[in-house]
DNA sequence: GTTTTTTGTAAGGGATTTATAAAAAACTAG
DNA sequence: CTAGTTTTTTATAAATCCCTTACAAAAAAC
């Protein structure tokens, strides 16, 4: 899930914007004055930065100026109307600018547009991370190779975490096979999947009928 | 020279921003009627379309609907600044959404930030760089040269590092071929890239999908 | 407790897919 | 048209996949 930086240090203003992106189920973390802005920033993975200009200690464009990683995407939430800091704020980082008083719905529209880059369609399970969209998948971090009948149960697998899957069910999906034939083939590439991913504890046996992956 | 067109009916406010645009040496086209706007849009390359909303015969949603290339970045300059609107245009397709009547210096300031989208031209990946402006790939500093399919192909690639790209996927985008087609030339240029960049390792073959680049 | 059924696992091998070099075809520029 | 380059195809070697077999282990049935 997404995670955004709401920084202002107006109480019922921030309230306001803690209300605006909850709307859209996005995560966030809340600063209220520019020095624990720029250690939040620095300390954690924001997938986009909400930014007033005049706060205490810091202000927006220090804060821009200071932080590590440039690539965070930011827009400006600002009082602040005359042509001039616009202009600046738009060129020192930031991807948009919006005045106050803002339209929530506005304000909604303009973050979905800078994070539309980020929408992926993405499982985690345990220390596995699979990526439907690069078709990747990821064991702590690093890329593990799937052949392609072991991805495809692998995925079938995950998107039914915690529901047993018969043996005919997944011939049919993953297979296109509707006869009953008897075959080891699922059985074999079970065992590759536990193999590869360390999921002897998590893909269960159910006897006679097939397997879950449970945690 | 990047070229912008501008949509806009009213001839004075045409004028501004022509004169607007100028000032950082824009080239730029200019439509007066949605019909125009369409016909100069598909029969053209623009790197941004400047465009009203209210405009006689086709207004600029039917515009953004209609056309071609969707890939162009729009940003809406309209008189209509209830939030309704103002999603919509956000939603449609713009990449942002002034309100009429706007400062000079800030529709130039949003324009530069939307160009530069296009100016994030270089790539890095181990040793190598890669600049398309001047389309030279260079590794370890010393150019190598990439033949045409060669190149776009390792573009593709870079673009698109820890992705998996399909067969399909390459032959589309590379070759404009949309059938599935059988055939080793993919093959045969994934095999010249492996062996002018040294990328044995990083081009890993995904069999049965295609290929990724990975580090 | 024994037998039967089901599943785990390793290894073999045929079929499919990809790598590679070399030849043929298609371009391109002069 | 020609020479040189680029691209596609062909042919064969190599790699990979994944189905099967065989036997061990586990579970279920008797």
């Amino acid at each position: 899930m997404s995670k955004i930086l709401i920084v202002e240090d107006e109480k019922n203003i921030s309230k306001l914007i803690q209300d605006t992106v909850s709307l859209a189920n996005y995560e966030f973390d809340c600063s209220f004055d520019g020095e624990d802005a720029l250690k939040k920033i620095n300390e954690n993975t924001y997938d986009l930065i909400l930014l007033d200009i005049m706060l205490p200690k810091l202000d927006g464009f220090q804060i821009v100026e200071q932080m590590e990683n440039k690539n965070v995407p930011i827009i400006f939430l600002s009082a602040k109307n005359d042509v001039s800091t616009i202009v600046k704020g738009l060129k020192s980082g930031g991807k948009d600018y919006i005045t106050k008083p803002f339209e929530p719905l506005e304000l909604l529209a303009r973050i979905e547009l800078r994070m539309e880059n980020k929408k992926e369609k993405e499982y985690n399970f345990k220390n596995i991370k699979i990526n439907e969209n690069t078709r990747t998948v990821y064991k702590n971090e690093e890329i593990v190779y799937l052949a392609p009948k072991e991805y495809e149960l692998f995925i079938l697998l995950i998107k039914n975490q915690n529901r047993v899957l018969t043996r005919d069910e997944i011939l049919n999906k993953v297979w296109d096979i509707n006869a009953q034939i008897e075959t080891r083939t699922v059985d074999y590439h079970i065992q590759q999947l536990r193999k590869k991913l360390d999921l002897k504890e998590n893909i269960v046996t159910v006897n006679k009928i097939g397997y879950i992956l449970k945690e």
